[in-house]
DNA sequence: ATGTAACAGTTGTAAATGTAACTATCAAGG
DNA sequence: CCTTGATAGTTACATTTACAACTGTTACAT
């Protein structure tokens, strides 16, 4: 009957996504200066080794501009490099250097930490709860994402 | 040790906060042209009947920036009106205008249909798990706050 | 009363974003 | 071959956003 914006569910998430963000963004941005985007598809890279930009775009969720845009800032600080497909001209596998995994290595523990006592707060009942509830709705999602492809 | 993109909670978060707004956003942004910024102050004073812009700030955590510029789409539309405290010439009270009341009540059902529709398919068990986590986690940052505001 | 700090709300500006258009490449059919 | 349609990635442009600076007003201590 009545819409309580503090209790829908849409503007509850998106509240909350912000908080956990701007909380886990501390260690990613004052410390190495990157952004959102450029955090995920550098987490891809260092998670996966070998990406080219429209995977990473698929798995991050994310519109290829906003990653080819992160990968350029990434390739200015020499994280990261490209090399063209032999077959596919059209394709670039892109990895990180050296460099780039010395930076993965030291981040990676940082944001881990903030992930792991973040949930010592919530307990072991509530991040069960929740992480039974985030399943319930990922896959809720990801069923209409297949239908939607069906089409 | 390693990190999962897929499976770190801030991004998991995010992306299910994504989802669910693009999807909630179709009723206010097709129907009614409105922005979410402009959705989210509209619902706040549907909800509240007068409030200002301080206030809608506040309670839908948006910049006050944010705030003024929805307010301003708004009153454009004729859907709220501004009139300024007696006492305090600072403070202006805002409440929707009539017609204003009449896009709020034939749009709340439309989202309110969204929300429980999508509670409907998540499942009871699934829905109570869920929100027990974001309880949790919402008082988990609710806490944060107040330790920030006594420094 | 007067100066200083705080507050409500707006505006300016630079950065971030989404959308569409673009370039270059490939694949498949005629 | 050559045309058509699809794909990978980049660029251009319009919109949105964040952040800081601004105006106008109040409160409060001197």
């Amino acid at each position: 009957m009545s819409l309580v914006l503090e209790q829908f569910l849409p503007y509850r998430l998106n509240r909350l996504a912000d908080s956990l963000s701007k909380n886990a963004s501390q260690a990613y941005k004052l410390e190495f200066g990157l952004s959102r985007s450029e955090w995920r598809a550098f987490a891809l890279l260092g998670q996966k080794s070998t990406m080219t930009a429209t995977e990473i775009a698929h798995f991050s969720t994310m519109d290829k501009t906003k990653v080819s845009r992160a990968l350029y800032a990434l390739e200015k600080r020499s994280w990261l490099i490209r090399r063209q497909d032999d077959k596919d001209r059209r394709l670039e596998h892109i990895a990180l250097t050296t460099f780039g995994q010395q930076a993965y290595e030291k981040l990676v523990p940082k944001m881990l930490k903030i992930e792991t006592d973040m949930i010592a707060k919530l307990g072991d009942a509530n991040f069960a709860a929740l992480k039974q509830g985030l399943d319930a709705l990922e896959s809720l999602f990801a069923d209409e994402a297949m239908v939607q492809i069906s089409d």
